[in-house]
DNA sequence: CTAATGTGGTCAGGTTATCTGACTATGTGC
DNA sequence: GCACATAGTCAGATAACCTGACCACATTAG
């Protein structure tokens, strides 16, 4: 029906994911700028993501974040100008340097943690947590279908089994 | 549930929603650069989106957007070098230019709203038609929590722009 | 009919988060 | 000990946004 207009992707599948994924994003930074960590943004996340307590290598973690080193070193760099992380020598390899979290790094990770958990126990709370468990089922599978390759573009030949 | 690490929010809910947009976002660019529209990045998709047939001054698109008319001139700017909008005079009012599609930027909507539908027709087919519903339920109600004021952390005293 | 005010759009410049390519320093295998 | 791989830096570019200042034109009030 909607779709006589030609226009109208308003509501496509990606605007459907795109919109509550922003808002979650909001609100959690909001939360964590209120708590004193304004300087940290969305994307610094990758950092705090896969940072190991004995420290991680900036290859390391850009290859886990799915970025190049160059980008990574960007965001540990500020990182290190706000005093989360810091930059030092890697013990196993002369050319390599490890980044690890301060205690203030620390705090960080917690409050993110607690932040991101208050955002989903409001969710749960409203929607139910059936509905919650259902979504997240969801998005999983669709995670799998997406990253299959025979699902690949043009025309699929044949229907494989999912999961 | 394996929440002993601090550094593991790689699951949390945000991240269940990013991962699944990204890769639904890559797929039907991925297939609008084969179909010969490589130049439409997903930015550009604010443009398409609420255009309409007789053209829409930019103003009114930034709006629509959620974006500064600078942000948008600049997309619109990129749309006019690859000929898929023109810009011209709007009758209606001397100040106003109207930006519209031109057949290359007709046949990119087309393309677009077909390549998005067959990601959803494969996810449909992989994950079935209720669980499509539920999936976009469930999104449409965390939206409506999340943009619910009362909903809102502590003391949040300030309210972003509508979108 | 002008004058004040409001609105459409541009210009100039800045920020964030990415990228590529070239390079240096170090480690490793033969 | 040399060839090559790997960790990271430096330089520079790009995409997609932002704010503030501004001009051109429109509308409305007197």
């Amino acid at each position: 029906m909607s779709a006589l207009n030609p226009t109208d992707h308003a509501d496509s599948l990606g605007a459907s994911l795109r919109r509550p994924y922003r808002l979650l994003q909001e609100r959690v930074y909001a939360e964590l700028a209120a708590s004193g960590f304004p300087e940290i943004r969305p994307a610094h996340s990758a950092v705090f993501r896969h940072i190991l307590p004995e420290g991680s290598r900036l290859t390391v973690l850009a290859e886990q974040a799915g970025m190049t080193k160059q980008s990574m070193a960007y965001l540990v760099e500020h990182l290190v100008e706000h005093g989360h992380v810091t930059i030092g020598p890697d013990p196993d390899d002369g050319r390599a340097r490890r980044v690890r979290l301060t205690s203030r790094g620390e705090r960080f990770v917690q409050a993110a943690l607690s932040a991101s958990q208050r955002v989903e126990e409001l969710l749960s709370a409203e929607l139910g947590a059936k509905a919650m468990r259902e979504l997240r089922r969801i998005l999983g599978d669709m995670e799998t279908v997406l990253m299959t390759p025979e699902n690949h573009a043009s025309q699929s030949p044949e229907k494989g089994p999912s999961v």
